[in-house]
DNA sequence: GCTAACTGTGTATGCCATAGAGTGTTGTTG
DNA sequence: CAACAACACTCTATGGCATACACAGTTAGC
């Protein structure tokens, strides 16, 4: 196989492309592009990047990009593996419990902080120099641990596909409720509300016995409950994981 | 509050919108639409999904579709919830257990058949009924276990999250191995050989180091890894549950 | 300096979602 | 039964979109 092979986004973004030797030299760069990209995304989410307006953000035509990026879909890809910013070290060895869920946290505040990246499609295998950083760290905290590569991707999808539904669950959360004004319970108040409208006792009785018991309009919103909601999913996840090493190290 | 405040394909869904009394009657229905928009979808994908091919696929104009639905977004939303078919009962009771593994397995059944509904934004709380009746059959498993509501609707969003991981991972495994021709393990060599371009012992020491071990190259593809990477995950999520529930029956 | 390679522009095409006015049909009301 | 109001559907724009293609200007190497 030849590096040829590669999707052209893969090879840009790793820098394997080789620079021109004749001709102009670019005025515009890659980074300089899918940065113009992720500001208009930040602001108005996917929908709101084109490319006529990403080329107006710099102040070049529309076609100029397409020196640069082989499609809309790919500089779409690589805006959203560029996303990829915060990444300490973390735990490993006998902490990689503690590693892990800082690792998902971050995973889920990166997300957060660009929510359109979980309106893009999953991909299959992860080619693209962010994702692979994520891996390439996960990977280094369960090293060490009697798990062959197949369990550890495994638990490495396990945990980032947590870490996306946590983090587009929680952005629409916060977005509806600024949407709905100033009170942080008037959302969940609505979507009780809701619910009760819609939720007939024939078609879904237990969860017409839960709402009429008033379960959702109460404290599904406070304070409290929203750290325990936060953590619940991945502490489950992280127990399940420990009871599977341990049993591992114990020689089965 | 009325009814008036639900989304208007939410109103339809459920049937809730009082049928015309005066003028022709309709010639559509919304079940047939969304029954075209699903065939152009399972056929190429959200891409060949556009009011103008599901007008055609039904023999009238573009705009004839906008009586019976609100935008193109409202349809795709009606199209995806209205995918929801296979719903057995599931053990319920002591057999939590088995009833949230045969549910995941359904929920992930059904989205390996509409793959495109995974390219959509996962919404906020559901509403429309196909989810309704989802989220009804997991209350209706989890009935009994010392839970409170918060947890139980993490619990089913942590499963349901990772069926739609699990569910895209799948499809985009089978699609790729289709691509590459007969062969199964064609698609995992190719992948491997392509991180052996990118992965730098710098930038990725740790999945360097397991790439060229070899360990992507091998064994991961093959028919009793497949078994067990399906399950692996959702088996350290419901050994994650058991532990608490069990503390919980304990008295914690 | 000539030329090939390269960068950015201008223009055009075809698809898309959707707005708004117009045409015919139907049940209801006087 | 006549008139009308409510409705279903069609026709015709409009503005945005991704992107193909031909071009003009710029640079490095021969």
């Amino acid at each position: 196989m030849s590096a040829q092979e590669l999707p052209h986004e893969v090879r840009v973004a790793h820098g394997l492309e080789e620079a021109a030797r004749r001709g102009p030299k670019p005025g515009l760069s890659l980074e300089a592009i899918t940065a113009a990209g992720i500001r208009l995304a930040d602001a108005d989410g996917l929908a709101g990047v084109s490319m006529a307006k990403v080329a107006k953000e710099l102040g070049v035509t529309t076609m100029a990009l397409y020196r640069y990026v082989e499609s809309k879909d790919a500089l779409v890809r690589l805006m959203a593996d560029s996303t990829v910013s915060t990444l300490r070290d973390y735990p490993a060895g006998p902490a990689w419990k503690d590693g892990l869920r800082q690792w998902t946290l971050d995973v889920i505040d990166n997300a957060m902080s660009h929510p359109w990246v979980a309106e893009l499609p999953i991909t299959g295998g992860p080619l693209l120099p962010g994702s692979l950083t994520f891996l390439d760290r996960a990977l280094a905290i369960l090293d060490g641990q009697p798990l062959d590569l197949g369990e550890k991707l495994s638990t490495v999808m396990l945990l980032s596909g947590h870490a996306r539904t946590e983090a587009v669950m929680w952005s629409q959360i916060a977005a509806s409720r600024a949407a709905a004004g100033v009170s942080d319970v008037q959302a969940d108040t609505d979507y009780a509300e809701q619910l009760a409208f819609v939720v007939s006792p024939e078609r879904f009785p237990t969860l017409h016995r839960e709402v009429s018991a008033g379960g959702f309009s109460e404290g599904i919103g406070d304070q409290d409950d929203d750290a325990e909601m936060r953590s619940f999913g991945l502490e489950r996840i992280l127990d399940g994981l420990e009871a599977h090493i341990a049993q591992r190290h114990a020689g089965g």
